[in-house]
RNA sequence: AGGCCUGUAGCUCAGUUGGCUAGAGCGCACCCCUGAUAAGGGUGAGGUCGGCAGUUCGACCCUGCCCAGGCCUACCA
C-alpha cells in the first residue's frame, strides 16, 4: 500500500482552516502504517503455500519431525488418535474431531511438551468388503472369483479391499493435512499393516493366556442359499408372507398355575359363577379351579423355530389372565384377551382370574412335541430346572401376540440374551443348508425350515395345541445377493468373557482364573469419582471431560454382554485358530504368538496363502504348557490341521492400537488422552479398555475427552439423505482451514454442535477482526528494530496493555490445559477486539502517527506492540497455524526462503510489565467519561471527539498519577483535565475556548499556533516536523 | 422401549453451593471517524430462562411429569 503523502509539499499559503479539512490534509507527513501483511487473508491460496514451506524446513525435515526432534528430551504428552474408517471423504464430524485433536497436539507442543501424534486408519471390515463385492458383482467380475478355491477367492477379494482402503487413506490423509493438522502423516498407522496386525494378535494371545477367550454358539443372520453368515449391512428387508400361529403350551403342573392365580383349592362343578372377577393378583381367591390342565398361549410368526423352543417369556410387570376359551383354559396377557380371542372368533370367553407376570415365573410347561432335553450348547452349563419354564423378559410388549413369548435362543438375538441369562440351552437343530438335523423330532429331520412352517403348524393342529393361525405379510430380512429370505441360526463364534470365563471353560486345567473385565472396567471408571466398595481398584482411574462421560461409559459396561470377536469374512485379520482332524479347536497363547510372528513378516495374507505348518513354524508344542498343545504334538500333527475361517471384529483391531501403536512405537503407555465423539463410549473407548485391562491390567488411557455430533441449524442430525449435510471440501474452498479451525475452537464441543454455512461466514468475520488487529500492529512496527524502546513505567499505557496481555496469556494457557478451546478463543477475540483494537491501539494511534519516529514515547509503544504481536502469534498458533505463522513471519521480516516459524517456538514468558495498581480505577473513570461524551455529542454541538476536552473527576485522588495526555488519548479527546473537586465528568467544547486544531494531528491541545512555515501546529507536531 | 445428554435474547454461549433490576459476543438499529478504510470507534433496543406441577420465605439453578432434539443400545416373538 502507499505510505507516503500523495500531496506534494507545496507551501499552503492560504489560511489554515479551523478544522483539519481537505485543504491541509496531506501537508505534513505522518508516520503512516505500512506492512506487507495483507488485509485480505486469501487463505484458500496461501494455506497450501504454508503447508509446503512447513514440509521442507531445515535439514529437509517437515515441521512435525523438526518439532519432535526439538522436543526429544521434553516431557511427553501421550496422545493417541482413534482411527477413522478408510472410506469416503472426510465429513463434518472428522473436521471437528481432527481440529480438536490438532489443538491438543499444538498446544502441548507450544507448552514445551513432546506430543507425538500418529494418525491412524481403520482399514479392515465389512463396509469396504461390502462395497468391493458390490463393485465386483456389478462389474461382472465376481463369477470368476467365486469359482476359485476358498483361500484364493478370499485373497482376490482382499487384494481389491486393500487397494480400496489405500485409496481412501491417501485421500483422507490429504484432506486432514489440508486442515493444517500436524502429525506423522509420513508414517500413519494402518490396521492392515503387517506389524500392526502382529501386534493385535499378540494382545489376543495375552487374552488367551488370561483365559478370557472362549468359543460358544451364537445366533447370526444366516443365508441358506449361500450357506454363510451375513452381517447387518448385507441384509435387505422385503415383504414376505408368513404363517402366524397361536399355540397352547400345556402347563406341567396345573395346580401350580392355579395357585399363581390364587384360585381356591376346590374343583369346579358345585357352584358355577358367571360374574367377572375384579382385576388384580389373587383375584380368583374364591373361585374354584377348573378340572382341566391349563396352558400358556404363545404367538410366533416362525413356527419352524418351535422345535428349538426352550422357554417362554413374560413381562413381570404386565398383568396376565387365566381365560376359559371355548372350553380350554389358557393364560394370555390380560390386555390382549379380547384381541386374541376376537381374531380367532372364539365364542365363549371368560376370564377366570388375573395375576402379574412376576407370579408366573418359574412355572413349567410341556413342549408340544419335543420330549428329550436339548444339549446345552458349546462352552456352557445350563440349569435343567429352567428348561421349558416361564422366564422374565422386559422386551415383552402388549402390542402383538399374547404377551407370552416363545423363546428359542438358537434362533433370535433377544432370545439368545435371555437364554444366556437364564442358563437355558442354546439349541439349534437347523443345519447350514436350512434342514433339521438328527436331534430334531423324526418327522422334521431333513425337512427345510420353510416347509417346516406348515408341517409344524399341521402337527400342532392335529395334536390340539394350535389355537389359531392365519397368514400375514411382514417385512423380513433377505440375503442381499441371493434375494432369498434369511434365518437366525446358531454358529460357533469366539468371545471375550466380560465376567470371567464360563464354568465349562474355566475348569480347563492350567488356565488361570480369568480376570473379570467388567469389574475391572467399572473400577477404573469409578476411580476418581465415587469408589466401588469391595472391588480391586486398578492402578489408576480415568478422568472424563466432560464428567458425564463417566456415567455413560459406566452404563455401557454394566449392561454389555460378552464380546463376540469373530466374523466370517475375508477382509480382516484372521483369528489364528485351527481344527484338528477330530474336529477339536486348537488355539493357545503360544500358538497365537507364533502365528503373529509370521504375520509380522508377511502380513495377514499369510493365513490365506500358507499351509498350517508354515503358519506354525515358530510354534513349539513341546514348550507350550497349555493342555491344548497335546493336539499338535507328534510328527506331522501341524500338517493335519485345518485353518479356521474366522476373522477378528474390527473393533478388536482398533481396540488394541494402544499396543500396536503406543507400545510398538515406544510412545508411552498408557495414553494421557483419547479424544473422540460420544458414540465411542460404546465403540473405541470400550473396545480399547477391555483388551488393555485383560492384557495389561490397567486402562490404556488416563483421560477421555468426548465431543458431540454435528446437527443442522435446526438441531436435526445431518445426513446426505436429508440433504442438510455440509461438505468439508466446500468449506475449505470457500473459507480456508484457519476459518474452519477458528470456528471449531469457538464451539461448546461437549454437546451437539449446530452447523450451517452461515456460521462459517460469521467465524470469518470474527477471524478478520483478529487478523486486522494483527495487521494494524504489524503496520506500526515497520520501522521498528526489536529491542529498541525503554521499559515502560507503571502508569504508562504500555504497562497497562502488557499487564492485560500477561493476564490473557495465563488465561489462554490455562484454558488450553483444560481443553477449553472455546474459553481460549473468546479470550483471544476479546483481547484483540476490546483491549487492543478499541482501547490500546486507538489510544496510541496519535503517538504512533505523529510523534517523531524515533521519539522515546513512540519507541516505547512500538516495543510493547512488538512484544504483544509476538506473544499473540504464539497464543494463536495452535488455533490458526497459517495466520499466526504468516503474522509472526511478517513481524520478524522473514524472507521467502527463511525457515523460521512460530510453530517451532513455545508460548512467550510473561512480559515482566508491572502495571500500576490503580489502572482499573483509571479505566473505570475513562468509561464513565466516555458515556458523558456520548451525552454531550447528543446534546451539544460536539460531533468529533477531538473537538472536546474532558474534565475528569478524581474523587479517589489517584488519577493524578497518570499522564493527562494518556487519559485524553484513551478517551479519544484532545484534552483532559483532572479535577479533584468534580463529582462527574464534564465535557467542554474546545472550539468555544478558541483552541485551534493542529493541522497535522487534528488535536486541539491548546498549544496550536501558526508556525514558521505558516501552518497551524501543536508544539509536539511542530517539533516532529522540525519547526520547533 | 431403555441408558446418557441438551433445550437461557434473532444466532452462539456464560450464569459459581437456589437469593439483589438474568450477562457476553455476533447480528440488528442509531451515531462518530475517514491517516487500520471491502477497515476503526461509540451508544442502544431485544429474554414469561422448552412446558406444566411441586419443594422452598425465595428457583434459570432442586424434584416429578410432559414436549422437542442428539448419541448409543434394543427394534420384536
Amino acid at each position: 500500500m502507499s505510505t507516503s503523502p500523495t500531496t506534494p509539499p507545496s507551501a499552503n499559503t492560504g489560511e489554515t482552516p479551523a478544522a483539519g479539512d481537505a485543504g491541509g490534509k496531506h501537508k505534513y507527513p505522518v508516520n503512516l502504517p505500512r506492512t506487507a501483511f495483507p488485509m485480505k487473508a486469501n487463505l484458500v491460496q496461501n494455506e497450501p503455500a504454508s503447508l509446503k514451506r512447513w514440509s521442507g524446513l531445515a535439514a529437509g525435515r517437515g515441521l512435525y519431525e523438526s518439532l519432535l526432534a526439538a522436543r526429544a528430551d521434553a516431557a511427553a504428552f501421550v496422545f493417541h488418535d482413534g482411527p477413522p474408517y478408510a472410506n469416503g471423504n472426510i465429513h463434518m464430524g472428522h473436521l471437528m474431531n481432527k481440529c480438536l485433536k490438532d489443538f491438543v497436539v499444538r498446544t502441548k507442543m507450544m507448552a514445551g511438551r513432546k506430543c507425538a501424534f500418529v494418525p491412524g486408519w481403520d482399514c479392515h471390515g465389512l463396509p469396504i468388503e461390502h462395497k468391493v463385492m458390490t463393485d465386483l458383482i456389478e462389474g461382472g467380475k465376481y463369477d470368476k472369483i467365486a469359482a476359485l478355491p476358498d483361500d484364493q477367492r478370499k485373497m482376490a477379494v482382499r487384494r481389491e479391499c486393500r487397494r480400496y482402503a489405500e485409496k481412501f487413506v491417501k485421500l483422507q490423509g490429504e484432506q486432514m493435512q489440508r486442515l493444517l493438522t500436524l502429525g506423522d502423516y509420513a508414517r500413519p498407522y494402518l490396521t492392515m499393516d503387517p506389524a500392526y496386525e502382529g501386534a493385535v494378535l499378540e494382545v489376543l494371545a495375552d487374552l488367551v493366556e488370561q483365559g478370557l477367550v472362549y468359543r460358544a454358539l451364537k445366533p447370526v443372520h444366516w443365508s441358506i442359499a449361500n450357506e454363510t453368515a451375513l452381517a447387518e449391512a448385507e441384509l435387505e428387508y422385503e415383504d414376505r408372507e408368513d404363517l402366524s400361529v397361536y399355540v397352547d403350551f400345556e402347563a406341567a403342573d396345573a395346580d401350580a398355575v392355579y395357585d399363581a392365580f390364587g384360585l381356591a383349592t376346590q374343583l369346579e362343578g358345585e357352584n358355577d359363577e358367571d360374574e367377572e372377577p375384579p382385576a388384580g393378583a389373587g383375584s380368583g381367591e374364591h373361585r374354584p379351579r377348573p378340572a382341566q390342565r391349563p396352558s400358556f398361549m404363545i404367538w410366533t410368526t416362525t413356527p419352524w423355530t418351535l422345535p428349538a423352543n426352550v422357554g417362554i417369556a413374560v413381562n413381570p410387570k404386565h398383568e396376565y389372565a387365566l381365560v376359559r376359551v371355548d372350553g380350554n383354559v389358557t393364560v394370555i396377557a390380560a390386555a390382549l384377551v379380547g384381541k386374541v380371542t376376537g381374531a380367532a372368533k372364539a365364542e365363549d370367553v371368560r376370564v377366570l382370574a388375573t395375576t402379574t407376570g412376576a407370579r408366573l415365573l418359574g412355572l413349567r410347561y410341556r413342549h408340544p412335541f419335543v420330549n428329550n432335553p436339548p444339549a446345552c450348547g458349546l462352552g456352557r452349563v445350563c440349569d435343567p430346572a429352567k428348561l421349558w419354564s416361564v422366564v422374565a423378559a422386559d422386551y415383552v410388549t402388549l402390542e402383538d401376540g399374547t404377551g407370552i413369548v416363545h423363546t428359542a435362543p438358537g434362533h433370535g438375538a433377544e432370545d439368545f440374551a435371555t437364554g444366556l441369562r437364564e442358563h437355558l440351552p442354546i439349541y439349534c437343530p437347523v443345519q447350514s443348508d436350512g434342514t433339521y438335523d438328527a436331534t430334531a423330532p423324526e418327522w422334521l429331520r431333513g425337512v427345510s425350515v420353510w416347509d417346516a412352517n406348515r408341517k409344524v403348524t399341521e402337527w400342532l393342529r392335529n395334536s390340539g395345541h394350535l389355537f389359531y393361525d392365519h397368514t400375514f405379510t411382514h417385512s423380513y430380512p433377505h440375503d442381499w445377493r441371493s434375494k432369498t429370505p434369511t434365518i437366525f441360526r446358531c454358529t460357533e463364534q469366539w468371545f471375550i468373557s466380560v465376567d470371567g470365563l464360563p464354568e465349562a471353560a474355566r475348569g480347563r486345567a492350567g488356565a488361570p482364573e480369568g480376570r473379570n473385565l467388567r469389574r475391572m472396567a467399572l473400577a477404573a471408571v469409578d476411580a476418581g469419582a465415587g469408589s466401588t466398595p469391595g472391588t480391586a481398584v486398578p492402578p489408576e482411574g480415568v478422568k472424563f471431560v466432560p464428567e458425564w462421560g463417566r456415567n455413560r461409559l459406566r452404563g455401557m459396561l454394566e449392561s454389555r454382554p460378552d464380546w463376540c470377536i469373530s466374523r466370517q469374512r475375508a477382509w480382516g485379520l484372521p483369528i489364528p485358530a485351527f481344527t484338528t482332524p477330530d474336529g477339536a479347536t486348537f488355539m493357545t497363547a503360544a500358538s497365537v504368538r507364533a502365528v503373529a510372528k509370521v504375520v509380522r513378516e508377511k502380513g495377514s495374507d499369510a493365513w490365506f496363502t500358507l499351509p498350517p505348518e508354515e503358519l506354525l513354524k515358530y510354534y513349539d508344542a513341546a514348550g507350550d504348557n497349555d493342555p491344548l498343545a497335546r493336539l499338535v504334538q507328534g510328527a506331522g500333527a501341524a500338517g493335519r490341521l485345518r485353518k479356521g475361517n474366522d476373522i477378528l471384529d474390527v473393533w478388536f483391531e482398533s481396540g488394541t492400537s494402544w499396543n500396536a501403536v503406543l507400545r510398538e512405537r515406544n510412545l508411552g503407555y498408557p495414553a494421557d488422552l483419547y479424544l473422540e465423539g460420544s458414540d465411542q463410549h460404546r465403540g473405541w473407548f470400550q473396545s480399547s479398555l477391555l483388551p488393555a485391562l485383560g492384557a495389561t491390567g490397567r486402562p490404556p488411557f488416563r483421560a477421555l475427552l468426548t465431543h458431540g455430533f454435528m446437527v443442522d441449524k435446526n438441531g436435526r442430525k445431518m445426513s446426505k439423505s436429508l440433504g442438510n449435510d455440509i461438505k468439508v471440501e466446500d468449506l475449505l474452498r470457500d473459507h480456508g482451514a484457519d476459518v474452519c479451525r477458528w470456528w471449531v475452537s469457538s464451539l461448546a464441543y461437549e454437546h451437539d454442535v449446530k452447523v450451517d454455512m452461515e456460521f462459517f461466514a460469521l467465524a470469518g468475520e470474527s477471524y478478520r477482526k483478529v487478523r486486522n488487529t494483527l495487521r494494524f500492529m504489524l503496520s506500526n512496527l515497520d520501522d521498528y528494530e526489536p529491542g529498541a524502546g525503554a521499559t515502560p513505567g507503571a502508569t504508562t499505557l504500555e504497562a497497562w496493555a502488557l499487564g492485560e496481555f500477561d493476564a490473557l496469556s495465563a488465561r489462554v494457557q490455562a484454558a488450553y490445559d483444560d481443553y477449553d478451546y472455546r474459553a481460549a478463543h473468546l479470550a483471544l477475540y476479546d483481547f484483540c477486539s476490546r483491549t487492543l483494537s478499541a482501547t490500546y491501539l486507538a489510544a496510541v494511534k496519535d503517538r504512533l502517527y505523529c510523534d517523531r519516529p524515533d521519539s522515546a514515547r513512540r519507541r516505547q509503544t512500538q516495543a510493547a506492540l512488538w512484544t504483544m504481536t509476538d506473544g499473540l502469534c504464539r497464543l494463536l498458533a495452535p488455533l490458526l497455524p497459517h495466520t499466526a505463522d504468516e503474522a509472526w513471519r511478517a513481524l520478524h521480516k522473514a524472507a521467502p526462503g527463511d525457515d523460521r516459524s512460530v510453530h517451532l517456538l513455545t508460548f512467550a514468558p510473561p512480559t515482566g510489565a508491572r502495571p500500576d495498581e490503580h489502572w482499573k480505577r483509571a479505566m473505570d473513570a475513562i468509561a464513565a467519561a466516555g458515556k458523558a461524551l456520548e451525552d454531550a455529542k447528543a446534546q451539544s454541538g460536539i460531533q468529533n471527539p477531538l473537538d472536546a476536552g474532558v474534565h475528569l473527576p478524581d474523587t479517589s485522588g489517584v488519577l493524578t498519577r497518570f499522564d493527562a495526555t494518556d487519559l485524553a488519548d484513551l478517551l479519544g479527546v484532545s484534552k483532559v483535565w483532572i479535577d479533584s473537586a468534580a463529582e462527574s465528568a464534564r465535557v467542554e467544547d474546545l472550539r468555544a475556548r478558541g483552541w485551534e486544531a493542529c493541522a497535522r494531528s487534528w488535536k486541539r491541545d491548546g498549544t496550536v499556533k501558526r508556525r514558521a512555515d505558516g501552518g497551524m501546529l501543536s508544539d509536539r507536531d511542530a517539533a516532529a516536523v522540525g519547526l520547533a
